[in-house]
DNA sequence: ACATTTCCGTCACATCGTTGTCATACACTG
DNA sequence: CAGTGTATGACAACGATGTGACGGAAATGT
């Protein structure tokens, strides 16, 4: 749903074949041409996935790689290598070195995609476009829908990622901490009860229904949604 | 998890290779770049494990491992020692000091969380994430749930901690005063009564499916928890 | 540009669960 | 039977969560 990848390749024809391409499948696109330009985007905010070529001039991609895992707030992004065939046989080393999958060059375009939405859905599935469902209560990413057994539910944006967040992590507990970072984003600077508050919204949107008591409470740790 | 390692390593580059490796497997990290810095920290909090180098400025990583185990409150801290190809001959000296593991530099990052671990998991499997069953009573951290042949059991937050400690260290009488230090932490000033009337509440919420039977009173010395 | 609506984050207060302690009843040991 | 250790129920204080209200920001409509 409109996530956002950071592309970092040096070589300008390879960046702009892959921007189309994935500009064309819906995703926004931003490109660098070193390690140190995407260093800097990233300072600004997050992207979803990023694309880094095994080659830079400067810092390798393997050595921003190793960063991006070394660093709290993009720990968690997706990683997706661009390697040359003649690059292959380092595949080892580059996994311990963080990466989430391989591409080698040259690749098809529908693979590309494919590596994407495999690494978003295992990584970060409330990043995805696919419709969740649980006990009835569906949500539809695309069309920003949520229906409780065939009736709309109105949701607030906040609210409709929060579920989403919940629908896509079922069964897990998650802290305020956790939901803070995750569902708001980075960069934030909210209290933690805050997060309470928007649960209570959520329940009361979910009540019509009785899907509010899907939204558990785990005193002293967080809360968590039923998986079914 | 989210367990705590302290590092204590003077070379700053290997420091940064541990500390990088270890945030990314999802371990909060503490650095120390000698035992005097590392004695400051352990003073406020404990760790759950220390990363010791061999050699270090000043008092050396062997007697530091010595006075962790000589300490009451320190001595069932897990210790790995970091050493050089060349200081391998001394590895029996070394376990002698109190080590529970070895790691020769150089190492894979894997190897690394592979030892960090196991070392958790023998010395305190409870700050592990995983799911401990004993005949029919299920307890997963990661959701925060109590299973007894199926059916929830709801548990308060002491309570909690007292099965998940329990049920990783069963077959073993532990005394209330080992209790109060490894559920209730370190730096508590409880009356060791008080372990009692929690074991009352947790008995009595395993009442209903008869697995309360599972905690056993050894009198003059504590509690047991029946290994099957 | 202005008016209106929606949404957000925070606060204050109500409510409920949890906790540590005590007093008492009970069980075991020698 | 005396003495020691443990189980249990009650309780008051505390802490965490639920909830309604409010001011202002942001989006939307006119």
């Amino acid at each position: 749903m409109n996530s956002i990848v950071l592309v970092v390749e040096d070589e300008p024809a390879i960046q702009e074949l892959v921007a189309v391409n994935l500009e064309h499948a819906g995703y926004r696109v931003w490109r660098a041409a070193s390690a140190e330009d995407a260093d800097g985007m990233v300072r600004d905010a997050l992207p979803d996935v990023v694309l880094l070529d095994w080659m830079l001039p400067g810092i390798s991609g393997l050595a921003y790689a190793r960063r991006l895992r070394g660093a709290e707030r993009t720990r968690r992004i997706p990683i997706i290598m661009l390697t040359a065939r003649a690059e292959e046989r380092d595949k080892v080393e580059g996994l311990e070195g963080g990466a989430d999958d391989y591409l080698t060059k040259p690749f098809s375009p529908k693979e590309l995609l494919a590596r994407i939405k495999s690494v978003l859905r295992r990584r970060a599935p409330e990043r995805t476009d696919d419709a969740v469902e649980i006990s009835g209560l569906r949500l539809d990413p695309e069309t920003r829908r949520v229906n409780a057994n065939g009736r709309e539910i109105a949701l607030g944006p906040t609210e409709f990622r929060l579920l989403h967040f919940f629908m896509t992590h079922p069964e897990r507990v998650h802290s305020r901490a956790q939901l803070l970072d995750r569902v708001w984003g980075d960069h934030v600077f909210v209290e933690e009860r805050t997060v309470d508050v928007h649960i209570r919204r959520l329940r009361q949107a979910l009540e019509a229904s009785g899907h509010d008591r899907l939204v558990e409470t785990v005193r002293s740790s967080g809360y968590r949604m039923r998986g079914a």
